[in-house]
DNA sequence: CCACTTATGTTCAATAATTTACATTATTGA
DNA sequence: TCAATAATGTAAATTATTGAACATAAGTGG
């Protein structure tokens, strides 16, 4: 029987997830990495690239790499042949974007939010929303890949799942997939926004970076970390808690968790918002306190200060337990630039030894408001396009069929 | 062309090393379970486990596994197929071992250590005494396929160097590989004990619990654990360095690293033995220290509680940062049992969010003295059996030849 | 003992992938 | 401009893998 281009060209579409996947990776920019990273030989990946570049998934782009001989044509995932939908729960507002796969926002919004109001009706506005942005994301960029949601209080990964009390009083346990994976038709995720600001610092500002550690200090302190290049969430998805780890002194400050001492309560922006207002600077949260240290308040620029030695001594700890490369200090309070490092470096190299610290870097991050929107797109990109279920992406590439 | 049984049995052996990855990582122990872990199709699975078991690298066992029709056989790696080499570097004394697959010792002996002597001496004669335990595994296990060294110290694992200073004095960055593969002629690895016994505790007592802590408590204090099912090990192989983060006190001990109030100046054995010296019962390592908990000396009871409440303190950091679902406690204070772990439990559970403490399980190692050389073997195994490697186990063999 | 169920092996035609050999292309440097 | 170099494409022959169909094996529960 005769086989006419099209079904040829969908049969070697159906082969293809493993070059899709090295490309996305970029683990294989070129056609010749792509034959020593897939082991495949010249005329299968010939063959199978052919057909990715014809569904539109991969595109050539316009840089070369020279060889000594032809240059090689870099290769990458064509970024409007599908789209992705990512919300990020905040203090007051929630912020939604739909991204193409650079990722890039293609267009975004927001809306309020208010913990009072349940998670069965938020996530419903959320939807709703998400729905908006898809419809004007599939007329220019195909097909929906997955759904991301950061939410600012500890998460179950594995079962998508706030768990734990929190900020989020009422959510826990509450079953998120369930409520919106039906509603937008594609693979949902729910990830701790911590988590994913350490992503995406990882996989947009330190790729090849394989163990670091990310501290976010804002209204809270929290961190995450990549461990081997994958972001480490523990047993319950709770790793990287740091900011209920205890210091005892005669002192210590009540926390808002019970407990007397932890991290939060010296050094997280409520906590030094406390101690401004008692000082009588009126002050409720991190970016207050930030807008005292940039109006130079001495009071402010001090305790900051002392909240930076807090924040190492506890930083300390976690270096020696995981021994990272690297360390990125994020969240609101990073926004004090050296007065906040300064007090982390020195007591890290104060108590940590010299083997853990010789080759630790630590860095401020770039201010980014967003950057837990674009760690839920890697999220997302990273699993879709993983080895293991790229199959499922082209699949539901192949039923959508090409794009011009 | 025709091809005769041997060569057709050969090429089918070269493609095999998926099939033997599945069986030894036992990922698949069934026929069936290997169709469904490879994808491949049932005539091919048959013919490549046809080179293994004729190749005597799989056997079938006598255990078969209920199906509700015809009862799945159970397959294993052959034990006798191929053997490993693994060393233990101890405080007075080397321990070496041959062992098979399982892995378990086929023969082992012991030869005196001494810092003082230097890396390349003592280097030689292990390679001398392995070379002897290779001579007598060879006759009845085939190949040699790895050799593993464990050493009392921080290691760069990538690397295979001691790093740092430590009670190797003069090993630091010494280049072990350099000076042992060439001797023996097989992939050399060279590894930190309270990791490698980490590993021990994972595959051989708690496989499938994949975010674990192991706690080496002994004369020094140490940790490692498993993030994912891998050892953790950082950027530089000092993960786990639980033994120097310091606690302040106005009491605090000066530790052999020279800062204050470490963890180990604290509860390590030999900080136990100095406090129990001072109170006139002389010791000097953590033998005499649970020498003298076992003769129910009240002081030393006394010591080894408050120890347990110390490392009980920096447990809970670590279980706050990495949120393992279960703890491991061994090294020679943990045959103190209840009086040592008693004080860890209490303290974990005081400092730590229920969220982190709720699932998790606290446990006492099973005295082993040889559980570093085990943890050895898993290491070269897992890696010569990895998917990435296995193919070229598979040649090492094919060269060899198959065994009666 | 028998029917039922699932595991396992085998044959053979169809399909997929590889190897080989040759051809073409896009650079660099003489 | 021309050789040198390595990337890339392709046809044909060879080899590997699959799927389907059939056969047999080894348990379970009547």
């Amino acid at each position: 029987m005769l086989k006419d281009a099209t079904s040829a060209d969908l049969s070697s579409l159906a082969n293809a997830g493993e070059i899709l996947s090295l490309v996305a990776s970029r683990a294989a920019t070129s056609r010749s990495d792509l034959l020593t990273a897939s082991g495949l030989s010249r005329v299968t990946v010939t063959q199978r690239l052919g057909a990715l570049l014809a569904a539109g998934l991969v595109r050539e782009t316009s840089r070369t790499l020279p060889s000594g001989g032809r240059p090689t044509r870099v290769l990458a995932v064509n970024e409007t042949a599908a789209f992705l939908l990512v919300a990020n729960i905040g203090e007051t507002h929630i912020h939604l974007a739909a991204m193409d796969l650079t990722p890039a926002v293609i267009r975004q919004s927001t809306i309020p939010f208010s913990v009072a109001e349940g998670p069965a009706a938020t996530l419903g506005r959320i939807a709703a929303e998400l729905g908006r942005l898809a419809q004007e994301a599939r007329s220019s960029h195909g097909v929906l890949l997955g759904v991301g949601l950061s939410l600012p209080t500890p998460v179950d990964f594995k079962r998508g799942r706030v768990v734990g009390p929190s900020v989020l009083s009422g959510w826990d346990e509450y079953d998120i997939i369930a409520r919106l994976q039906g509603a937008l038709g594609a693979p949902f995720y729910v990830e701790n926004d911590v988590n994913l600001m350490t992503l995406y610092e990882y996989r947009h500002n330190f790729p090849g970076v394989d163990d670091m550690l990310f501290i976010k200090a804002g209204t809270g302190i929290g961190s995450g970390f990549i461990a081997s290049g994958q972001v480490f969430r523990g047993a319950q998805g709770a790793a990287g808690d740091i900011g209920h780890i205890q210091f005892l002194s005669d002192d210590a400050p009540l926390c808002r968790c019970g407990k007397f001492g932890c991290v939060e309560a010296r050094a997280a922006g409520w906590a030094i918002a406390r101690d401004l207002s008692r000082l009588g600077f009126p002050a409720e949260n991190a970016r207050d306190v930030i807008g005292l240290v940039e109006s130079q308040t001495p009071e402010a620029i001090m305790l900051l200060r002392k909240a930076g030695r807090t924040i190492g001594e506890v930083a300390s700890d976690v270096v020696s337990i995981i021994n990272p490369s690297l360390i990125v200090v994020g969240g609101t309070l990073a926004r004090g630039g050296e007065i906040l490092l300064s007090g982390i470096r020195e007591l890290i190299y104060q108590r940590c030894l010299p083997l853990a610290t010789r080759d630790l870097r630590i860095v401020l991050a770039e201010p980014d408001a967003d950057s837990a929107l674009f760690g839920a797109a890697h999220l997302i990109l990273d699993d879709v396009f993983s080895p293991a279920k790229v199959g499922g992406l082209i699949a539901r590439f192949g039923i959508a069929g090409p794009r011009s």
